[in-house]
DNA sequence: TGTACATCAGTGAACGCGCGTTCACTGATGTAC
DNA sequence: TGTACATCAGTGAACGCGCGTTCACTGATGTAC
């Protein structure tokens, strides 16, 4: 059991690490990228600019932190989704679904995730993890709807990886504002996803 | 020794505009959009830190000016790869794969181009001329290929949305190195784009 | 035709700024005895 | 039980750095006469 700390002038803040986790998410979208220095969550902490370093070896290793939370988070959002449904169909379109609705819930997260600075997996073990997690829930829907469908087992990788693509490309384009849901009559992001994806997996939906 | 400067003739530069943008490409591929710093440009180009003000409004002004030469391109990338078809369908499966052939040879640029930093179309007339164009191509094709399809023309703003959305969607993950083309039998990106999209245009290609 | 001169397109120094990171330090805390 | 002390998790000042932008300036150029 964790004492109680008395709250005024604490020398030992006691949760600083994930405390500049969450300040650099509320930096990152309040503020956008360009504005998340380890100095402003430092102060944004109320703790002082070196205090960081005893939680993080340097400013790369608190954007891999804040990025694995996203998958972390991005993985749940997708099965909670997921789980809304019981047609393997409906639960790989929930997963679609889920995916776009976090990436507009959580826009500067989102593109810090995908490559928004240079952040690379390859030096972040935590982080190369939390993506596979949030690959796994993707992939694993696409198998069980192509099963149930009676497809080849053979052509599940590319139609996770369209489907992938598709949201992936959608939930980009509404970030950027370069798309506009309700220009096609969705609500938003992820009406529009979802419109997108039922298309797709209808039968001769899209030949073109 | 005053008198050692550069020759004269350097004195005025004679098109500086032209080569700033050109340096500032060049330093956004080689090291990056975090070191892409006006002063940069300028030191590339061997110029004042002053001197690109008598072309650029600010350092935004800059980038919009590189973003929308790339949107140019992008739009000429498309058309000509259109261009060596002449059935409907292929052509549209060519801009398509003309966009991805495009971001995968220019991956900062296409960053840079799609909201990687704070860049808005509607502070830069430019900039929402050019995206357009490059819209444009992509749209008139979808219509075409939906039109010899014998479709409802009423189907194309989705048909299209969705093309490009997983076009666009491939073209990130592969620049991210979310998704290696090789692990799915494609040369490159382009090659694997076209896979994708070849699949989602055959009938019941995709059904799940 | 030659020249005065306005305008253009550079220079180079300076400004204030916030950054990431390091350093020697110190207050708080947990534990062995 | 009380206490000494190692360890932990902070502080605050300092470092060097490169940045965007401004300023007064000057050399080069084009043009009206």
């Amino acid at each position: 059991m964790k004492r109680l700390r008395k709250k005024p002038a604490d020398y030992h803040h006691g949760d600083l690490e994930p405390a500049l986790i969450a300040a650099a998410r509320a930096i990152l979208e309040k503020e956008g990228i360009e504005a998340l220095s380890l100095r402003a969550v430092a102060r944004a902490v109320g703790v002082s600019p070196a205090a960081p370093y005893h939680h993080f070896s340097d400013k790369d290793a608190l954007l891999a932190s804040v990025a694995a939370e996203g998958f972390r988070e991005l993985t749940t959002a997708m099965e909670k989704r997921m789980t809304r449904e019981t047609e393997p169909t409906r639960r790989f379109l929930g997963t679609g679904a889920g995916y776009v609705a976090f990436a507009a819930a959580n826009p500067a997260l989102f593109r810090l995730m995908f490559g928004g600075s240079g952040l690379r997996f390859s030096t972040h073990a935590d982080l190369a993890t939390a993506g596979m997690a949030a690959y796994d829930v993707l992939s694993k829907a696409a198998a069980a709807a192509s099963a149930a469908f009676g497809r080849d087992p053979a052509t599940v990788p590319l139609t996770m990886l369209t489907a992938w693509s598709l949201v992936h490309g959608i939930a980009m384009l509404v970030l950027d504002a370069e798309v506009a849901p309700q220009a096609y009559g969705a609500r938003d992001a992820e009406a529009l996803a979802s419109l997108l994806l039922e298309r797709l997996g209808s039968k001769d939906g899209l030949a073109f």
